[in-house]
DNA sequence: AGCAAATGTTTGGTATGGCAAACAGTTTGC
DNA sequence: GCAAACTGTTTGCCATACCAAACATTTGCT
């Protein structure tokens, strides 16, 4: 495989797509409800950045909007966000538990990296923490 | 700190720019000289987009142009990279060496995350293999 | 000298992903 | 009922970052 480095951007999902995702999730549990409005200021973005972006999400079969504009996660997107979910606390639980990261600079890195670790890494990294937890823990 | 997710591209230095300074400095390093063309060769894009991005790089004091266009890392760009390098070599090794990833997968996951993890992750990585290699080595 | 190849820059296009601001609907309150 | 508030979309703009293609410049060879 050449051009290691270019692969970069052509991931599931990007970062910023992922938070949308995320964003949806959690206002629909904590709420009841997700609407474009909801998003933008979860986020703290423009309501027009988040059309946008939530439209690109919608076209990709993410997110499905009812008849009333109420957003919610398509079964392909709660898969997608649920494994952007695991890989984050996989990675903060490695660099807080693990190595003793600073929780505040460990959800700094984990989110950064939420989104880009493969499933190969994730898998492994949850074995070893598994292990880990119960020798030391 | 708010808005974490946010932080995403507030790095020092993009993926793309930190490639561009590898590329530089092993092309110095390996064949005495980098040009434009050189780098565009070396990460497989055009010379108009290797051009673009090392004038960037150029405006941001991370690389330097003599009177025959010939590249190199300024001090700053000189950091920058080792510093990118270092943080790609100790994840990767955690990849490989701790977990067993496959050492493909590896280098993809480290080459994504080489310029995103902190200091204090890199700094805290490294003591983790240090002692893990003493012991398990 | 002169032409061709190599090198480098610029221009116009794509895409993501922010912003502000104009605009269009809907809902709410008086 | 009507204005104000709220919600959502669209339009221009910015930056990154890629592309192709046109263009300019420099180098090298005969």
């Amino acid at each position: 495989m050449e051009d290691v480095w270019k692969q970069f951007e052509e991931n599931n999902i990007t970062h910023s797509a992922a938070h949308h995702l995320l964003a949806v999730r959690d206002l629909k549990k904590t709420r009841g409800y997700a609407r474009v409005t909801d998003v933008a200021r979860y986020l703290n973005i423009t309501t027009g950045s988040a059309s946008t972006n939530l439209k690109n999400l919608k076209s990709k079969g993410l997110i499905r909007e009812d008849e009333n504009k109420f957003l919610e996660l398509t079964d392909e997107g709660e898969a997608v966000a649920t494994a952007v979910i695991k890989r984050k606390q996989l990675f903060y639980s490695f660099l807080v538990d693990v190595l003793n990261v600073n929780e505040e600079q460990a959800d700094i890195d984990s989110c950064k990296t939420e989104h880009l670790l493969s499933a190969e890494t994730a898998q492994k990294l949850e074995k070893f923490l598994n292990k880990y937890k119960k020798q030391a823990g």
